[in-house]
DNA sequence: ATTTAGATTTCGGCG
DNA sequence: CGCCGAAGTCTAAAT
């Protein structure tokens, strides 16, 4: 890893064309020649960067200053890339030996989200309970497939959080869900931690019901089964 | 902007919880209070971050190692945040006054393909003329609203990628642009760079037709209308 | 290898 | 300020 502060002006041509002005800026320089281009401001997104593959040439122009060239080849998914940065003085410029990192371990994500609407069915609504996680569908599998008290299905579609996509996914599983004569009629119930207005309001046009997910009282629920045993 | 290149673990606790073991990281917190955790390869996302609004605090734990803790308010659209690093050791350490940036400017997303295709109509089908870019409708705007040679209405999607939300957004405009009796009836292009499988069987499904369009050929096509006056 | 769905998505525009 | 759509999205799982 290299790190480089310097005053520089930044070309970028591939999938669009993107152009920075001179200016201070810090850039990373990765072990696997990817570069970020950050300022002192905004979010974790770079101003401008270069994804891996690729490679960095220096050149020098005309006027006598150093310019990087980044270039990555063209693959099935784009065209080939390239940053050009010209470089005006640099501040700093320092080379770190980092290794290889153990990585992210992450938790709290839809599957989790899943996993405990599949042990706790009734908070979206009485008496419902579990057929399946992941009932299998010619269009892909159903997050969740119950039955209600009456015995009828319910197919259930999760989203950590709800918008229109949702329940358009979970409209084509109830479409072809009532097509099986076994299984008509089936409804549909869109859960999710957060829904959207307008998610709510085609959802309840398509007759599907909404229900707001608490994670962290299912995982309190959790919890609470836990100490039982 | 300060760099700091150390050996740490970090611990991500808000909208998911996630854990880093210790390794060496390079470490940037900007001017805005937000904190980002790079290792020495991936793409340009940081294994972990925290966004601004947000405030640093350094500690010491009961083992003597130096802690900061990053911490975010809770707002409407998320929990509080809280960035835990243990510091093992630091092996670079430096501030740099950057500035302001003066900005990304942009050149080839889905407006100025739309803005071509406005020009260009015949290159989705012969015949083919525009009445009016972004059409309004009480669902949102229709990208492109044409008439073909027969003098029937064309609703045009335009995307740069063309997945199967954007064939459903077609479907929702053309359901109700066929209610009005003055237009009906309306008939759907799909005109994206590139359009995938699933999306061109739906789109074929619902007897919509799908336009590839080549962003160079277009641009080609409007240089040379410039030359021409 | 290709496709698809999820993301601590972020970012910008409009009402 | 909130909602909505686009993104050089990236990434990991499933086909």
């Amino acid at each position: 890893m290299r790190l480089v502060v310097a005053r520089c002006q930044i070309d970028y041509a591939g999938r669009l064309t993107a152009h920075l002005p001179m200016a201070t800026r810090v850039l990373m320089l990765k072990a696997d020649g990817s570069v970020l281009v950050h300022s002192d401001g905004g979010s974790y997104k770079p101003l401008n960067w270069m994804s891996p593959p690729c490679t960095l040439r220096e050149g020098t122009t005309d006027e006598g200053q150093v310019e990087w060239t980044v270039t990555s080849r063209a693959t099935s998914k784009g065209p080939d890339d390239t940053l050009r940065i010209l470089i005006d003085e640099i501040h700093h410029d320092t080379q770190h030996e980092l290794g290889i990192d153990p990585g992210l371990q992450k938790d709290g994500v839809e599957k989790h989200l899943q996993e405990l609407l599949a042990e706790h069915p009734t908070t979206l609504a009485p008496g419902l309970t579990l057929v399946r996680r992941e009932y299998p569908t010619a269009i892909g599998p159903v997050d969740l497939m119950c039955r209600d008290a009456n015995g009828e299905s319910v197919a259930v579609e999760v989203k950590r959080r709800g918008e229109i996509d949702g329940v358009e996914q979970l409209t084509r599983y109830l479409e072809l869900l009532n097509r099986d004569p076994l299984l008509r009629p089936v409804r549909g119930i869109f859960a999710a931690q957060e829904i959207k207005p307008q998610a709510r309001v085609l959802a309840g046009d398509r007759g599907i019901m909404c229900a707001t997910v608490d994670y962290d009282a299912l995982r309190g629920l959790d919890n609470a089964d836990d100490r039982l045993f």
